[in-house]
DNA sequence: CAATTTAGTGAGTGATTAATCACTCAAATT
DNA sequence: AATTTGAGTGATTAATCACTCACTAAATTG
């Protein structure tokens, strides 16, 4: 076909093929984005993306990993940058920090759709594995007690359905409820 | 084929085709899980699993609405049968009686798919559905703050990520960070 | 009993899709 | 200049899957 100018290497290739396997698989899920999607996000043939990664499983358990990793990096930069040294406000600056992560989406929904497809041996290992690092860089850091690093969690897996849902549209009673207090997403 | 002794009218084959969706659909979520895999294990031929579903999105949307039902009617039920009076208590016993409710796991992996499947829009609404409804039981029946029917959903939703991550095997100490206090389920 | 309605299926079909293969072309190496 | 290596693709394959249709057996009705 026509000339191609400018020739990536392996690992380049790889670094924009997991960028679009992120965004492609945040919006439609393990089981419902053909990897063919993918390939074309990244403007490659869908063969070359199953040379650098030899299944689909392969090459979602990949974006997983690199999504972990930003998360992590993140948290790791807020909690640094804290202005109040309390366990408390160590743990808010952290929230918010994740909040202001998640407001592309993808992020997130790739979370949701691992936990959805978490019957696959890896990705239920990586899930895992994404967890144990986030808990204990938030108690390391953060200093705050069990109970409270608990809370943090699970406020973050209810922002997680409130995006979702897309409650913040609704101005229903029920859906404030579950949205106030949480503002900053 | 082979004579069939007793023949079914067609919401009684409504019903079991929902509990072979609810219990199928939760092992595999939505895009991984075949239509004949449902019919399979309702005992009846594809064909008429679309006959009376005429969609497989109808029918996941149907497995979902049952799902609500059943959360519904137990935590009615709880809401009913609360030792203590005070809105702590009952809210308590509605989540203890969640507790008992998704030890099958199929009513809580239903929850996690359809969150996964949230794209598609009756899926989606669905889901608001069934959360405004268990959101303005708990309110309406416990008369706790919204503070903490916040809180009650916040929970649920860690309890289902340490679910489906089987937290529970694990004896690591960030594990049981997440998993502490929430020994009932 | 004849006619009609209801429950149910076997055998497809067309589309999609994960994965493979046989290549090409350009750059580096010898 | 000849050879090797690495990046990249078009075409194909074998399987799966959502959905359809023509059909039969049984129950119901008149």
């Amino acid at each position: 076909m026509s000339t191609n100018l400018k020739l990536s290497d392996a690992d380049t290739r790889r670094a924009s093929i997991i960028a679009a396997a992120l965004s492609v698989f945040a919006q439609s899920g393990y089981g419902s984005t053909p990897v063919a999607a993918v390939a074309a996000k990244a403007g490659i043939s869908q063969a070359y993306v199953f040379k650098l990664y030899p299944t689909k499983e392969v090459l979602f358990v990949a974006a997983m990993e690199r999504c972990y990793e930003i998360i992590l990096e993140t948290l790791t930069a807020a909690a640094d940058t804290a202005p109040d040294g309390s366990p408390e406000g160590i743990l808010e600056a952290m929230g918010e920090a994740y909040a202001r992560l998640i407001v592309d989406r993808d992020i997130l929904m790739i979370q949701v759709h691992a936990q959805s497809a978490a019957d696959i041996p890896a990705v239920k290992a990586v899930v895992r594995r994404g967890l144990a690092t986030l808990v204990r860089l938030a108690k390391a850091r953060s200093g705050a007690s069990d109970a409270a690093v608990q809370s943090f969690i699970a406020f973050g897996q209810l922002c997680h359905l409130i995006v979702t849902t897309d409650l913040t549209e609704l101005n229903d009673d029920w859906a404030q409820t579950l949205w106030k207090g949480m503002s900053h997403y």
